[in-house]
DNA sequence: CCTAAACCCGTACACTGGTACGGATTCAAG
DNA sequence: CTTGAATCCGTACCAGTGTACGGGTTTAGG
């Protein structure tokens, strides 16, 4: 048993770059089914929920909570397609305000780096003296 | 003592929008100074630590941990503008690695929600299959 | 068939970012 | 000067997101 099987909460940890416990801890949070246990004692993994687990984790990274995760998953089994698609604005409102507002920093950080490399030597460093003060 | 004197952490938390406790908090962690105590018992609130309580919470919405926040603040009693230029050019990548993620979110997300409008009924709600597979 | 490696499950612990509490002290308005 | 609000400080607790552990079971390579 060199490496554990795919369709085994192992080989779903692996190919999602989790640990195992994560997965689990995804399961009791109702985030990933558990799935029957078939032949014997081990639970038999389906592709779909590795998939599941990157999604989760991409979702992570753009900032949302593993709540806010479970309302995006939610849309899977949700019955309406006009109850998805409403979840999804809200979700696509939230994106474009964070959007918005890192593109304000993003403007900030900028100009400061440039003020820094330009001006020769000074008194206080520009990006000190912003920063303290705002960087909206 | 109808409201609390600016100069006090009541000043301070009610000026930034935060809780007395999470400016303590902050303090704790080495984020905002602890002032002095002057003529007797109470600590002097300057007006700069209100400023960067403020800035403290704004870094916290655009997804900044309160460590990567130090950092940011370090660069307020960082010796070397090059120094302080290299890590605002970190900060500034990763804005804008995040912005990159969050835009290919959107995108997803438009084109789900315009495809939900347009088609009629189906046999699956487009969000609903797009999100099971791949969102990025 | 034996044995190491993986699974299973429950529980406990860890780290972040706070929030709440309680007793002692201090301030300031009436 | 009294009294209620605010400060100070230490400590305890909370929710979110995992991670670690331990003992029992199952699997599969040799």
């Amino acid at each position: 048993m060199k490496e554990p099987k795919e369709s085994t909460i192992g080989g779903v940890a692996r190919s999602a770059g989790v640990n195992v416990e994560t997965v689990r801890y995804y399961q009791r949070m109702g985030l990933v089914p558990v799935p029957k246990r078939v032949y014997g004692s081990f639970r038999e993994y389906p592709p779909a929920i590795a998939t599941r687990v990157r999604f989760i984790r991409r979702a992570q990274q753009l900032g949302f909570t593993l709540a806010e995760v479970k309302n995006l998953l939610a849309l899977e089994d949700g019955r309406s397609c006009s109850q998805a698609r409403g979840l999804a604005a809200m979700k696509l409102a939230s994106v474009e305000s964070r959007i918005a507002d890192l593109n304000r920093m993003r403007r900030t950080l900028k100009h400061l780096i440039a003020q820094c490399g330009a001006g020769g030597v000074r008194v206080r460093c520009p990006i000190i003296e912003t920063l303290a003060h705002d960087i909206t």
